[in-house]
Parts: structure tokens; sequence; C-alpha cells
DNA sequence: TTGTACGCGTTATCAT
DNA sequence: ATGATAACGCGTACAA
């Protein structure tokens, strides 16, 4: 890239005179402000750090910047923000895992002109494009292995915002072709290290059906290991479990927890940014879903064969006291 | 608050053509981007989630907004970040475990007057003012409870920016009061869920001091928590752990972790926002460090009588293969 | 009290 | 190719 000799001299004087572009001038006269808003519904752990870091990443190299905001498990909150973020001007919108309650700002925001995405989940009411990974073939691997291990029931643990999206429907798809028996678990949203609600949520299937193996998003599992260790219970021998999203805790655990790897959390940062940026410059139509990588099924000690009776012993205590 | 009948007639105008204020222009002319930068050398799960919700909570409050950046893991990209916020004219920065190597950028933006705190720790090498807990009385307890259980010898790992800061400073006067030996073991920045940086660290340890107690930063834990059932060893019959921040892994994990708890993280977001924003405004004159709140010493399962022999056997292995 | 005009720094357009 | 000028929308200062 041969520098004409006039950039040069103009180069020189602006080192010259340390001359700083102003921002804010520029969004005014350009009327972009190069900034993407992301929400969350919570900021959660592991799975949070590393979508960030591919939402960031990708952002940047793209010359935007990322404006944060953070719900803190309030639904209602989640929508304020969003009417926030709209008055800051930013340019598109990520939302991470979405209450279902935000429809009529989503429709406001299309009015507006603002593109949102969500990444991971999407409400089934909420009409925007999702960027997600596609675990078709890792959930069928998980599931044949469940299956030859003898496993007759599953189960699938997760709040409101987390039911109802692919997950529970390829679920559902691959537990059938096996005969085998599908539950899915709603649990209430509960305060992060309160074990008692996902208790209770487990103690419910001691009515229904009798499941042996559990998979849930991870940041469930610590609960789910505190309701379980709470009753005396122990994994894979009364249990099988496996996380949705990896991370370094699933292997610190004994046993080490089976997981769907979220490497795809980088990836799936990345493409959001990409497409969303796409969509913003207007050069590509806006497609309804995005699947950004494939995820990897990785078995560890959490999987093991199916024990004799299924998740029945112990929880009954917890809900009388 | 009455309004003033003009007032009224205003707003109802203002709805009326629903009026959207302009940001941009806004900045442009008040010379203030109402944007506070925070970076991050690396986003690693629970902490960062507690941290981020505080400070955007009381950002939002206050009516700034967070930008967000991660330098993941490297120094040189936090450098970079730092040039790239200043040039986003951002009010004010925080910096989450920053590394000593930044010197220069900051005496700049110290030159250029953009406020820098940073949070949790601060490399001696960096004149900028930190919020952080104050562990004295919280280490002091721990430390207590160690000698009680017959601890003679207790370890601190850290990477770089964790040595030298007040938990090593702290631990060192509170264990020269019982007599006891304290060393601080350094591991390199390791990728996450990279047990051997760890496990090699570890493993000096023989050559130095029995070590029958650690503690370490909470992102740390499930490496520590790797390397010793690499080698066979128990938790805590063989080594106590105790954790600086809390988490709901650490209440999962069997034996349950000790910690200090960083519910605190939460405050000290809350604090930094705070006293940043008090000096963005000029009220208030800047101080070298600002104690948040005291941590609170939980005592769980990990911490144990102390073994007859310290942590020896098995890190040998690791290292020689 | 109400109105008017200017400047913030940048980019885009128009005339040279 | 280069130089001059208008406009983005807001806050403020000054005039009426």
């Amino acid at each position: 890239m041969g520098r004409s000799r006039l950039a040069e001299k103009v180069l020189a004087a602006a080192s010259e005179l340390d001359y700083r572009p102003n921002l804010a001038a520029r969004h005014l006269r350009v009327a972009r402000s190069s900034t993407l808003g992301v929400v969350f519904s919570r900021l959660d752990g592991q799975s949070v750090s590393d979508l960030l870091h591919g939402l960031d990443s990708e952002a940047r190299n793209r010359g935007y910047s990322l404006i944060l905001a953070d719900a803190g498990g309030d639904p209602a909150r989640f929508a304020v923000l969003l009417g926030q973020l709209e008055k800051q001007q930013v340019d598109g919108l990520i939302l991470y895992r979405p209450p279902a309650s935000i429809e009529a700002e989503v429709n406001h925001l299309r009015v507006v002109g603002i593109p949102v995405f969500a990444v991971y989940q999407r409400p089934p009411n909420l009409d925007i494009p999702l960027v997600t990974y596609r675990p078709t073939r890792s959930i069928g691997a998980a599931v044949d292995r469940l299956a030859e291990l003898g496993h007759r029931s599953i189960g699938y643990l997760g709040s409101d915002s987390d039911i109802g999206d692919f997950r529970t429907r390829l679920l559902t798809e691959a537990t059938a072709e096996h005969g085998m028996t599908f539950s899915v678990l709603r649990v209430e949203e509960y305060e992060v290290g309160d074990f008692t609600a996902v208790s209770t949520a487990l103690s419910r299937f001691r009515d229904e059906t009798a499941v042996t193996a559990l998979l849930t998003q991870h940041h469930n599992i610590p609960s789910v290991l505190g309701a379980v260790h709470e009753v005396g219970q122990r994994i894979p021998e009364d249990l099988s479990l496996i996380s949705f999203g990896d991370g370094p805790w699933l292997l610190a655990n004994r046993p080490q927890i089976s997981a769907f790897s979220s490497r795809a959390a980088i990836n799936i940062g990345l493409a959001t940014v990409q497409r969303l940026v796409e969509v913003i410059d207007g050069t590509t139509p806006v497609d309804h879903t995005y699947e950004a990588t494939e995820a990897i099924w990785i078995e560890r000690d959490s999987v093991g064969p199916a024990p004799a009776r299924g998740l029945l012993r112990g929880f009954g205590r917890i809900l009388n006291r």
C-alpha cells in the first residue's frame, strides 16, 4: 500500500499535532454510532465469558464496540434496557436469553429500524434472527450412547427461556427414534447458588417418570450437583448428567461432567457480530436462523450405565422440610 | 417536583412528535461521552459476571454506560485496547487485573486526563487508584483457623498480576504472627482448562517447603482441583484449599470449597463506578486505594487438619512426563 | 420570560 | 486535485 507523497505529509502533521479524530462529531455526521448493544437476561458465569469474548473480538475487528447491559434476572428490566439502548443509538442489538415478555419493545425496534439478533435461544413469540449452534449430530450421538447404556427415560431441566427451543425439539426427535421417554422439567428462575429450586424441580420427576439421565444448561450444573449431593445420591451411579456448554469446572469435578462443547460460544459470538454487521450495512438480507457451528459431544465420567431404578429416592425429603 | 405549565406543553409536544434526543450531538456539544470503558485481561467465569453486574447497574443509575473490552489473556492486546478506548473518548476507565506492562499507556492516559481505576488488583508499578475489598479480618480469621488445625506452612498460588498485592502482604503478616511459613508460588498465565501449568507450579512446592494449605483466586480453583486429582491426592486430607471469591461451583464440589466471599464483587463494581464518576465530575480528589467492603471468611469442608507430611507425593510424576 | 444565533468537529458536496 | 462551505442536533450565551 504505497502512500502518496501528500498522504505522507498529512500523516506527519497529524502525529506532530497529535491529532485525535473526535468520535462524537463523526457519529453526529454519519448518523451511526459504531456501537452494538448486548443485553443479558442474567450474567451467569462461564458461558457469558466465552460469548462475550467472541462478540468483543469480532466487533472490534469490524470497528464496532460493545455496550453492555445486564437485566440481572429481571424480565421487566430487560425491556427497560432495550429502551435505554435505543436512546443510546446503538446500531444493532444482541440479546442473550431474551424473555418472551419483550415482544412489544422488539416490535418497536423493528419499526425504528434497529436490527435485533438473539443468541443461543429465542422465545417462540419473538420473530427475530437467531444465531446458535447446530447440535443435531452431537445430540444424536449423545442419545445413541445413552440408549446403548440402557437408559430408557431421559430428562431436560430448564427455565422458561430454555424450553421450547431447538434443544427440546432435537431431544424429542432423537429419543423417539430409540423409543425412549423424554421429559422436560421446568424450573423457575432461581437465585444463583440456591439449590432448593432445582431440588424441588428434580423431586417432581418422582411423580412423573423415573429419569436416569439428565441434560441441562451449563449454569444449572452446580445446582443439580448440589441437589443430587444433598439427597446422598451419586453421579453417574444414580443419575447420568450432561451439560450444554463446557468449562473448566466440569473437568475439575469428580466425576468429570459430560458436555456439549461450548467452544461454540466463541464462534457464536463471532458469527453473531458478523451477521449483524452485514445486516446493518445492508449487504445481506436477514435470515431467520443462522447456525454458527456444530457442537461437539464430549463423553466424560458423569455418563454411565442406567441404574435399575430411576431418580426417586431422597428427593421427597427435600420437599417436606 | 411540580412541572411548570410550559414544561407540560413541551413534554406533550415531545411525545407527540416522538422526539428522540440525539446522543451524538449532545456528546459533541458537551465533550463528554457518558461512557465508561471496562477492560478485562481475561474474561474468566464467575468473578467477571458478578463484577460486571455491579458495574453495569451502578453505571446505568448514574447515566453512564459500559463499553466492554477483553484482552483475552494477552497483555499486549490490553495495551492496544486502552488506546482504542481512549480514541472512543470514554470518560473513564476501569481495569480488571491489568498487566504490569501497560505502564506507558496508563501514564499517557493520565496526561490526557482520563481517570483510570483498577479493581481487585493493581500491579505495584501502576500508580492508579484501586477499588477492592478489605480482607484484613477475614484473612486473619482464616489463618487463625489454619493454625488451630495444625498447619505450619501455607502457600498462595497466583500469576504475575496477583502477586505483590494486598493478599500476599496480609498473608505474610498474618502467618508471621503464628510463626508459620508462607510461600508465594507464581504460575504463568495459562490457558483456561489446562491443568499442567498449575500442576507444574504446585510440584515446585516440593523443592521449597511442604505446604499443607493453599489459597488462590477463584478462577484458579478448577485447575488446582484438576492437578490435585491428577496425582491422586485428596482435599482436605492432603491439602486444605481456600478460594478468593465465592461462587456456586464451590458449593457443588465435594468437598465444598472454603472461600472469602465475593458477594463483594457486586459491591466492588458499585463502589468503583461511584468513585470513578465522582472523579470525572471533579467533586472528589483521587485517593490511592478505596476499600469497598470487608470480605467474609466462609469455612467449608475443603479445610481440614494438617496432614503429617506436606504436599509432596505425586507431583514429580507430572513434571517428568 | 422567550427567542435567536453560534459553535462543537466531522464529512460530503460543490465550485474552482 | 484542491479548497471552501454547509449541515448534522444540541447546548449555551446573549439579546430582546
